[in-house]
DNA sequence: GGCGTACTATTCCGGGCGGAATAGATGTCC
DNA sequence: GGACATCTATTCCGCCCGGAATAGTACGCC
């Protein structure tokens, strides 16, 4: 029972749903917004289903035709295919693993830039980052408009979470090096 | 000028601070726990290095050998690598772009689990974050009793931020679970 | 009615990543 | 002093990802 990737289990969490074949899933998971959450590409898409197919998560069910369309093959999920989805969805909500983000990367390499150029590059990101979570502010109105429930959008009060959080501290460790109390260590013109 | 990998920014800092051969910038990323911020592996090290030769980032500047050991070909950085790391640096502190993180995934997925699983699992996921914070702590005593400035491991200090948020969040949505303020929609078994 | 654009469904391919392998040199332990 | 592990320095290999290509079909527009 391999670990899936996040692409993998949003593609066999669609699959779960009702026999596809991958172009239906890929339209289904663009329709819904899934490539917000996840990397999303079609190459990536249909090399997850061959390897579902071959792990036996999935089943061919048979190859349809409309027109002279080009031929596409619907799969089904098997018992197995539903037990590795549940086992990978189980796996990343309980455990917490480092994924390197790359902000870290740079404040950590920061030095090299001087302390005026930091203050202002964070100042960006601040901006960034609220922008965003206003987006993300409107798409939830519009959520709650339409009555769905909270547990369904659990992702975006999470991911709204972090980015606050984030702005928070970088407000924060922007006003310490504006008034100098963090001493910046990095060169000075 | 192509935007360099995380991987490439560490590397190239080291390499901005004196000539060195790639095993001794592996050997000095490894001492320094570069490890915990980015995907070090000696693979992918030696491709990156290539790659900024073939870019003229870095540039050969001699082939040494001791006794019979094998030979270690040193670089020396170029200006315009120093120009490509500040670049890179300022890009990465500058905006915030989606990393896709996996735990919105399985958050967006958990509704194939029962609350009360979802409930377990959380709460397991919150122990190993306040876990590892206990770690961070810990190491970060050590750090300030050997007298290191702040702004050297700023990294450190937003790490432990987000994951203080992820927890903080992780708490009160376990606790909306529990008292059922946040109906689930998911299987009842 | 013909021209261009967008859709349908999938394949292809270059490149990076990371774990494993290599192979000689040196240290360690009894 | 012989065996075994560890260090030094690099290469190799397979896998996966994602952007681009493909090729035929329907549709809109004048």
């Amino acid at each position: 029972m391999p670990q899936l990737t996040p692409l993998g289990v949003t593609a066999l969490a669609v699959l779960a749903e009702g026999d596809m074949h991958p172009y239906e899933m890929y339209q289904l998971m663009l329709a819904r917004k899934e490539d917000r959450v996840v990397r999303l590409s079609p190459g990536s898409l249909y090399r997850a289903v061959e390897r579902f197919a071959a792990d036996g998560l999935i089943a061919e069910v048979g190859v349809e035709r409309e027109g002279n369309r080009p031929e596409r093959t619907v799969y089904s999920i098997t018992p197995a295919g539903r037990a590795a989805l549940r086992a990978s969805i189980a796996e990343m909500l309980g455990r917490h693993v480092n994924e390197f983000p790359e902000f870290p990367v740079a404040i950590g390499e920061a030095h090299n830039l001087p302390a005026g150029e930091v203050i202002r590059l964070l100042g960006e990101r601040v901006a960034s980052i609220r922008e965003t979570i206003g987006f993300i502010d409107a798409s939830l109105e519009g959520i709650a408009a339409r009555g769905v429930a909270t547990a369904h959008v659990l992702n975006v009060h999470y991911t709204r979470a972090m980015l606050v959080a984030e702005a928070d501290w970088l407000d924060s460790t922007i006003s310490q090096l504006g008034t100098g109390a963090l001493a910046w260590p990095g060169p000075s013109n």
